[in-house]
RNA sequence: UCCCCGAUAGCUCAGUCGGUAGAGCAGCGGACUGUUAAUCCGCUUGUCGUAAGUUCGAGUCUUACUCGGGGAGCCA
């Protein structure tokens, strides 16, 4: 329900522009993105953020802010009351007829926006300023629909919300490099026999921020059946890639009584949903990166939601590879992790589209996975898609305890650390698989940007946490 | 962390063989009764990333460093 009219004491920008008669006098509060002046009228290109177009305010020689109207300058806060009137010029429906107007806040030629295209590498330096550009608009109008779409999918569906614990002890994921959390002196903190007494930290033990909600997923998933989590992630990795941010947000359902191939069609039904659910809703902001930014991306988004994924195993991956015919940089060989290259390869040349790569081998798989009959795979699945790469990580989790307990074992995981994770082993286990997809990864293929600092308000990456 | 590329006006970029800095946009002033990143005329803008070196002379060549980008690894 559409209740973007909450205040009555003023219009947003979009509700105007989809208005089938006029309305008399409104009321519209923004920022100005273009002012033209010409003899005996100011054009106003006004934007409050509720959607990519901008509205027309006319400024005439005979309303009483015709002289504050044409001192303005990009980037200036007014308020307008004027009267919305159908636009006799091309590119627009309706324009409102200035009456009186308010500056809130004005800008001078030293503010940095201008109207014209900059670069996304400059406008990251003012990622405080970037919100007002139609980009980053679009990409956060974007961001904000499709976080509402993840909790719809999932709540339709009856899965269970988790909030899992941002701060953890769990230092054994193998899913990365964890940030310390601690309240200890790093000048001077407490040893015992020359080693930092972690003990006596704020948490009595060695904490740092998650690197994956999965595990503690695990546990309700195993109370409440079908689960999902959608938080923040931290990877303290010094990986400086288009792909990679040190913070992040990752959507991570957990469901009980599954194999890999439930999961794989909770992920697919999951992917496209989310595809459809930005077509429809989104559709202006999609157009204009279809036409700035990506040509090719309502076609492909279309073919996508349309279109189910494709699906090979790991063996067969490799085969595929192997006859290709083409030569990689890095050899292909079974047992090795598949590189880059070759994704993108499989995903692009190969299928065209997104593919499933299930079963890989266990020794390049993390200790959770479950062993496969064959005894050298593990239940694994990471989606691939064109451009971006991996999105998914996931696959069915080892519920048996011995088997457990052994690969624990063969990847120098101490037992002591997880036994609460064992014990959902021990008394009651079942059936159940996961797996993680990259919120903004997501949002890079939706929208075609090309960088993950581009989608993410803030981003923090190694050496930068600025803002 | 490794490999490659880059850093010149507020922004986007050009700058030849080493010879003393330039275009568009923005900004400022003016013109124009309705524009769409308006148009037209005029004007202003520089520690050439930092430090050192070679040279009569360095934006240009060399070295180191800083920052940014692309790729790789790690992964989402």
């Amino acid at each position: 329900m559409d209740r973007s009219d909450w205040r009555q004491d003023r219009w947003r920008v979009k509700r105007i522009l989809q208005a089938e008669q006029a309305q008399g006098e409104v009321f519209v509060q923004g920022w100005l993105r273009t002012v033209r002046r010409s003899k005996g009228v100011v054009f106003l290109a006004l934007n409050d953020g509720s959607c990519l177009d901008s509205l027309q305010i006319v400024v005439g020689e005979d309303s009483p802010s015709f002289q504050v109207a044409g001192e303005l300058g990009t980037g200036a806060c007014i308020g307008v009351r004027g009267m919305l009137v159908p636009s006799p010029g091309e590119g627009q429906n309706w324009e409102v007829q200035a009456g009186l107007i308010t500056v809130y806040g004005a800008t001078d030629e030293t503010f940095p926006l201008q109207k014209k295209r900059h670069g996304f590498e400059y406008l990251r330096t003012i990622a405080h300023l970037r919100p007002r550009t139609n980009a980053f608009g679009a990409v956060f109008r974007v961001r904000s629909r499709i976080a509402h779409a993840v909790h719809s999918f999932f709540q339709e569906r009856g899965f269970v919300y988790v909030q899992t614990p941002i701060i953890t002890a769990n230092d054994c994921e193998g899913a990365g490099e964890m940030f310390r959390v601690t309240t200890l002196d790093p000048e001077n903190p407490p040893r015992v026999d020359g080693r930092i007494a972690w003990h006596e930290d704020f948490f009595g033990s060695k904490t740092g921020l998650t690197v994956s909600g999965q595990l503690q997923g695990e546990l309700f998933a195993t109370a409440f059946t079908d689960i999902y989590t959608f938080g923040p992630t931290f990877r303290a990795e010094n990986s400086n890639t288009s792909r990679h941010a040190s913070e992040f947000w990752m959507i991570e359902p957990e469901i009980a009584f599954a194999d890999l191939a439930v999961n794989c069609q909770l992920a697919e039904d999951f992917f496209r949903f989310m595809v459809s659910y930005a077509l429809e809703h989104c559709r202006d902001d999609l157009e204009f990166f279809n036409k700035f930014i990506d040509n090719g991306l309502i076609e492909r988004l279309e073919k996508v939601a349309g279109t189910a994924f494709q699906s090979m195993s790991y063996t067969e991956a490799i085969n595929r590879l192997q006859r290709s015919g083409r030569s990689f940089e890095f050899p292909v060989a079974w047992g090795c992790d598949l590189q880059s290259e070759h994704e993108r390869y499989l995903t692009e040349q190969i299928v065209g589209g997104p593919l499933f790569v299930t079963d890989y081998p266990q020794g390049i798989k993390a200790f959770y996975m479950r062993r496969n009959d064959d005894g050298k795979t593990v239940a694994a699945m990471d989606l691939l898609v064109p451009k971006v790469g991996e999105i998914i990580g996931g696959s069915q989790r080892e519920e048996r305890l011995d088997v457990l307990q052994h690969k624990m074992e063969a990847f120098d995981i101490l037992p002591a650390s997880l036994e609460w994770y064992l014990d959902t082993r021990r008394w009651g286990s079942c059936p159940h698989a996961g797996f993680g997809l990259g919120f903004e990864r997501f949002l890079m293929y939706i929208t075609g940007m090309e960088n993950v600092r581009d989608v993410i308000p803030f981003p923090r990456t190694p050496g930068n946490a600025r803002f």
